[in-house]
DNA sequence: ATTAAACATTGTTGTAAATCAACTTTTTTT
DNA sequence: AAAAAAAGTTGATTTACAACAATGTTTAAT
């Protein structure tokens, strides 16, 4: 992590809910002391069990949200595309990390002091229903993740994550930021499993996969082994 | 469910956070058109995918919060104990239910409309923080439940689950409100899986077992097993 | 009191998926 | 350019657990 002064609220071309609040209660952005660091790839952004201590905004570079479990094995909840709120689930007076997120490319952070933070949203109810509605989308998802990793086999299991991925990148032929054993920890399944799969549906051709570049070539057929589980 | 005129705010002797809301905005708990429902055992308190209407509590009775996932196979993420907010992951803008809840015994249940709610914690900040931080602590319940499910084999688990059951009547000795299939589903394993288990335990006196009257024996142990997964 | 239904138990079997192991390819470092 | 580290691949082995089956026991209904 590098502070940046390069990037300001200012000159932000994605301005968060933040902003809209500061200017509705009358506040000066500079003022409110928001700092702006810059993360380079592999960086920790913020880490699981550490106190809360601001509210964070990812503006610039993608992220992933995951938990650090047993014997170092960890689980990948959601990636993370700006402009989205990276702490949102633990900084609603939760006073530490419940997750890790961390970039997956070079990315920028803004920092904006917890106590600011309260002050905005009982002041601002905007502010306040706008990221209770981003909340609870969050916890649906999670809810679905449950139930995908516990009850779906592993072939259900990638063909939901590609999807997902497609649906992120707004494409069937996208780039991974992600490495096998990382499309692992999204499905929660072995690095091995995963690209025995990729290659399994690469042969059926559902995908081609040339590298880390996917194409999904049968997108109703991976629906359907996504939804039989 | 049935509406019943016997349990009111007036005489209600676990005062939810709503109430004093409503006397901090000025308004009369009889213009807020709260009712009360009485669910018997068995009932259904709120269904997943069904719309949001009401905020509820949970005045009388425990219940269970499960995911209704493939199969007819359910996962509890956990046991409500009154007083309890029973939709509190859900009524944050979030239209539909991701999850149910039913009544393990009789229960009363509190209905408050979703637009008083939104009036409520938009006049009333201190409303708004209570539930956030509830509500902050459900969802790091619910990580947790993840990576328990996940990476933690079933031995781990049904020793989680019972010092979970153990902290909630808070004793170590307790009748179970649940089924052995129920127990399964806080673990997310089989119903055979979790007799078996149980009378395991039991015969290495870290249980003891007599139908649903279970005595945790040796806590020390119990703990441990739950670390190792 | 009798029957049905729900709940509990125990042994056996099949299999999905992790783990292990050995190896190749790509990327990063010096 | 060479060495080291990280990432990707494939087959063989092991195992944890669900599913099945059969049977006993308690609770609820008529």
């Amino acid at each position: 992590m590098k502070l940046t002064k390069k990037i300001t609220c200012n000159n932000c071309t994605d301005p968060c809910d933040f902003q809209s609040a500061l200017a509705k209660t009358g506040r000066s952005i500079d003022d409110a002391n928001i700092f702006h660091a810059h993360f380079k790839k592999h960086d920790v952004i913020c880490k699981q069990g550490k106190e809360v201590t601001h509210a964070l905004f990812l503006t610039k570079g993608w992220a992933k949200l995951y938990l650090e479990g047993l014997n170092n094995r960890n689980i990948i909840l959601y990636i993370l595309k700006p402009p989205a709120y990276i702490g949102l689930l633990s900084f609603f007076e939760t006073p530490i990390y419940a997750y890790s997120v961390t970039a997956l490319e070079d990315s920028e952070v803004c920092f904006v002091e917890l106590g600011l933070v309260k002050k905005l949203y009982i002041e601002s109810h905007d502010l306040l229903l706008c990221l209770n509605k981003v909340f609870g989308k969050s916890v649906a998802d999670i809810m679905n993740k449950i139930i995908s990793i516990n009850q779906k086999q592993i072939r259900g299991r990638i063909a939901e994550n590609l999807i997902y991925l497609s649906n992120l990148h707004q494409s069937h032929k996208f780039h991974l930021c992600l490495t096998r054993k990382e499309i692992g920890e999204m499905a929660a399944i072995s690095e091995e499993n995963t690209v025995r799969l990729l290659s399994e549906f690469a042969k059926e051709s559902i995908i081609s996969v040339k590298g880390r570049d996917i194409e999904i070539l049968d997108m109703p057929l991976l629906k359907k082994i996504c939804d039989v589980g």
